[in-house]
DNA sequence: CACTAATGTTAACGATGTCAACATTGCGTG
DNA sequence: CACGCAATGTTGACATCGTTAACATTAGTG
């Protein structure tokens, strides 16, 4: 008796509620800072029950990241999908979601791009969803590539020019946030506040050159 | 007696011996197995002397990362002063000075931009260091913008485009290593290989749109 | 040479990641 | 429906870590 609707020994979500609080605690400490035994005390179980969900605070980490991923690799297909027809509308489209969901989901995005994970090898469920996510890219380029039967480039070289631009311009939004003290005019990082506000004009100036390859 | 040139109770260089080793160890395990101990351990003195040298872990990583930049200006400067007078050239020199940073000392690049300080300003000199980094990018394009009156793009704006684009390389670079189990033909990272190779030919690609504003 | 600041040391505290042994529960099979 | 196994949670323990406080040694300066 006298166990009414307390403590249920089972949880019944543990493993979602541990993801979803690891990604709120990082976002509120950063990654140095979270522990296994602290989201444990915050969902209600004892110390070391998240070690029936994850092998390691690393493999936590890991299921994480490919969530991340895989959030990416929705959000850019659904903006290729949405963006018609045209190819260098199509790319242009995936560019700006792909800066967005950074912009959005920056937990996420750092860990995604962090090395908290040197390898990810190790995890095949990441490994592929990191390779989907560059495939969606790729396979656009690939298309495009083909519809321009003059251009010097391959769509593999292609993409990583692209992916390099995108991924730029998403990195430093996120680095320059919460650095820039604003000294005053002239300062170095006005640039990259125009450049949140509006990244797509930052995209296509860089896209541009790319293109007319 | 019995203490010859045995352990000097002074060690005579402590605060370089740990900045040099902190680098190392992040090298070799990443910065979340970086510990204090291991590195006071390491030097030949007690667990906490290196509190003498530093008030926190954190402020390890701060004066690394200060270091980091430090460095980062230095090779960009270089590079601007052996570019001789073309402002395009100029450009040019020091985008590939900044991947080429990245390339040879990855540890310093990914602490400098990853999140393990939230916050720079925090930490003066490092707040100074990263933006006289920045600095030189940005006078380098107010130099340019003056010399091209046509331009329809502020210098501050320019140069956030251009670090983007830069810094998209290089992160990128750094992300693929260790990353790629190069599947078979098609496979996604072979462009990136071929941006590591040959990053200048990715640079000017992308500032090809960027300077035809 | 004396004194003070710099540099190191020892001891201790609480917190963490992880493991091993054990307890409870839910579910599928007979 | 009963049984038993797999999934899930708990307790206890260990080594390590970051950090602080109190104390020791040295170096450099008046």
């Amino acid at each position: 008796m006298t166990a009414r609707t307390e403590d249920p020994y089972h949880h019944g979500d543990l493993r979602e509620t541990l993801l979803r609080d690891a990604l709120q605690e990082i976002a509120a400490a950063g990654t140095e800072k979270l522990s296994l035994r602290a989201l444990a005390r915050r969902a209600g179980v004892s110390p070391t029950a998240p070690y029936r969900h994850f092998p390691s605070k690393r493999c936590l980490l890991a299921a994480l990241i490919t969530r991340g991923f895989r959030l990416l690799d929705e959000s850019i297909s659904a903006a290729r999908k949405a963006a018609g027809s045209d190819l260098e509308s199509q790319l242009v489209a995936m560019s700006l979601a792909y800066v967005r969901f950074a912009q959005h989901n920056p937990t996420y995005y750092e860990l995604m791009f962090s090395t908290v994970l040197e390898d990810f090898s190790e995890y095949e469920d990441l490994q592929q969803a990191a390779e989907a996510s560059y495939g969606v890219l790729l396979s656009a380029l690939e298309d495009l590539v083909a519809a321009r039967p003059g251009l010097d480039i391959s769509a593999s070289e292609l993409s990583a020019v692209v992916w390099s631009a995108v991924h730029g311009v998403a990195s430093l939004l996120l680095f320059s946030h919460g650095r820039a003290p604003a000294k005053g005019r002239g300062d170095p990082l006005t640039g990259l506040e125009l450049l949140a506000e509006d990244p797509e004009r930052g995209i296509r100036l860089l896209l541009r050159g790319v293109l007319s390859a």
